[in-house]
DNA sequence: CTGCATCCTGTAGTAACTACAGGATCAAGT
DNA sequence: ACTTGATCCTGTAGTTACTACAGGATGCAG
């Protein structure tokens, strides 16, 4: 039975301070109980949830995926199937993604190769940015 | 010699009309000339700029990378030695997420393969996620 | 000259945090 | 008991790259 403050709890999952009170505002983690002044005590329970979003964060699920496995029972006693589900959506836009990237990264590499570098105003690079029919990707954000 | 409205702008570019008034604040594009009652009057030049500046946001370059090619003449005059760097920066970032999913990919699909799918407290899944050394994955955002 | 589409500015909202400011509490040392 | 320094509290505002209003002015067709 651990008894924590937010600062160890901090340091021992690599989740900073307000991410973790952000995490309560949204209702991701349980509310803590408080001391008399009113400081946070965080237990184990807590302790595992935080390790586990922080994973499934760093995993690439989303808050709102993270939340649909906590709210399945959360990490002891989910259902497997369920889960399975969730991450098989996930491992589907993960698969969009790298497909998409795969289009850019061979768009990109060959273009850059047909530039000469040289110091002309014909651009292989410039032209494809003007001349390029910007299709299909949407998961390319950021 | 064209001469268009913001909305008329928006529509031939895609562009929501928001979104070019914000690419005018943050200087990526020029500010146009207004008519007597103050709205904004754009011209070839403009309708070029933001067709590129699309494009290229498309295919993944961040704003300061745009605007870095833009700052190299735009897409008339620039030198080729200058954006084939910012382009292959972006390749090589490109790759990096590349490599983060494809390792991500492993891991989901050998994962979700090792779960049963049965109702039964031990998850595959859920092992994973509380046990995965959980590493380098750095550029894994949204 | 009326009506309606379109335009204007300015503010606030989004996701998922992060970073203060200004003040209270805790724990250790004396 | 008292002080001190670390840590904690709330609340607000910042971040990125836009998007979405609100409330009012302008442009143009009939």
């Amino acid at each position: 039975m651990g008894s924590f403050t937010i600062g160890q709890l901090s340091r021992s999952t690599g989740v900073k301070i307000e991410t973790i009170r952000y995490f309560e505002k949204i209702e991701l983690i349980a509310v803590p109980p408080r001391t008399e002044g009113g400081h946070r005590v965080y237990g184990d329970d807590h302790l595992r949830a935080l390790g586990f979003i922080r994973r499934a964060r760093q995993l690439g699920f989303t808050p709102d995926e993270v939340r649909g496995i906590l709210a399945l029972g959360g990490p002891t006693n989910a259902c497997c199937d369920e889960v399975r589900d969730i991450a098989s959506q996930h491992l589907d836009t993960v698969r969009n993604k790298m497909a998409d990237l795969a289009r850019l990264e061979n768009l990109l590499a060959s273009t850059i190769d047909r530039c000469s570098g040289d110091h002309v105003p014909q651009c292989a690079i410039i032209d494809m940015i003007e001349h390029e029919p910007a299709g299909k990707p949407n998961a390319l954000q950021r």
